[in-house]
DNA sequence: GATAATTTTTAGATTAGTCTAAATTATTAA
DNA sequence: TTAATAATTTAGACTAATCTAAAAATTATC
């Protein structure tokens, strides 16, 4: 097995990968991970040394074949105690990240696939974000960003691409949680905010920094 | 907080101090910690200036109120965890120690008083271990072993001094799991063995080294 | 109560993960 | 296309937890 460390290195590494390039930088990995460069630089050789990572002196890294498993393993372990989370113990959506921090180092495959079983096995969790299946596959849904809609489309809202507690708080507040259906009514071209109506019922205005955030299947 | 080695220590010393006397020494924890002696008098330092101990060299150490509140603390961690595992995943009760080893370092108060809730607030883990309140009482039944029963005696099987699985599978086997009643039908004095009847139906023999690892309410 | 055996502690090293500061390489911009 | 800037790596040091071997203290034994 990976140690805890590493294992926060892959997940730090594969969820960079995901957002821009596939390539991913020394300082975007020390960024997330809260460590200074040099401390990545030398975690970056030892997960080389384990053929988790390629890695070519300053030219960044890319995960190899296991170490994108390793990754999406613990991936699956963080969401599914999130929903377990949320389902089960009635946390809230903002009050769950950090307990599955530690939640997701937990090392037992059988534990994991019964704790899914146990779930009913589902496919999202609490902030829509996928849940992989036990081979490691991730289905991801079509989804685009509420500020990317035009006027008159509308659809579902399925996932954030903020999770911080500050904003799923405001989401909350503003009835903007997952499942509610919208209907983009204007768009703002003075400030680029949106006013949409919520479950063909209520008017709304959000700003564009909140509407980047918010994910819609359509 | 605790390191998740300090805090296996301080359970060391806990399980120590309740089996013989409160005095624990440092070969004892060594041996219990797979550590070697010098590693653990390193720690224990660590833990008196911590104030988590009262340690004089060469002559053992005993927890101080707060070491021992922490002790306690794991311990209910513990417990709980392996009634979740047990009774909401559907492990066998030989199958959990180890995972539950892992999930007691989860630092989470809120974490483990909605586990606590969700699992119905149980008293005893899956091997009748009593699980303290989230005030940290344990509130222990009164056992004694099958071993120190005396003819036509009888009562309820409540709990067990031995873990390990081979211990625990072979309990299985024999059908002397938590709840069974039993009424000693012979003492037998070639080698100690005990003959009993099994919720007044089946007989059946047991060693001396089993019945001593048996606790039963009367 | 002196000596032998056992237990415990100290001394000095090792490993994993981190840091700062300096050196090196890559990138940007004139 | 060279100089400045930014990113990355190396060098050397630190902390937590561990180890072996040797020294010191305690306990047991005669």
């Amino acid at each position: 097995m990976h140690s805890f460390t590493e294992e926060n290195y892959l997940k730090a590494i594969y969820h960079l990968s995901t957002i821009n390039s596939l390539v991913v930088s020394t300082n975007q990995i020390a960024e997330i991970t809260n460590t200074k460069a040099a401390s990545v630089t030398d975690m970056l050789k030892k997960l080389a040394d384990k053929k988790l990572i390629n890695y070519i002196k300053y030219q960044g890294v890319t995960l190899t074949e296991s170490g994108k498993n390793a990754a999406i393993n613990i991936v699956r372990k963080h969401r599914l105690w999130e929903v377990f989370l949320v389902e089960k113990l009635g946390f809230k959506w903002d009050e769950v990240h950090d307990i599955a921090e530690e939640l997701e180092h937990i090392n037992s495959e059988m534990l994991i696939n019964r704790l899914d079983d146990f779930l009913g096995n589902p496919t999202a969790d609490p902030h829509g974000d996928p849940i992989p299946d036990r081979s490691g596959t991730i289905h991801q849904k079509k989804l685009i960003r509420i500020s990317d809609m035009l006027q008159d489309q509308s659809g579902m809202i399925s996932g954030v691409s903020e999770h911080s507690s500050v904003f799923l708080k405001l989401l909350e507040k503003m009835g903007l949680t997952l499942g509610t259906k919208i209907m983009i009514s204007e768009l703002i071209e003075f400030d680029g905010s949106i006013m949409l109506v919520i479950n063909e019922k209520t008017d709304r205005t959000i700003s564009r920094e909140v509407a980047k955030n918010i994910l819609v299947m359509l």
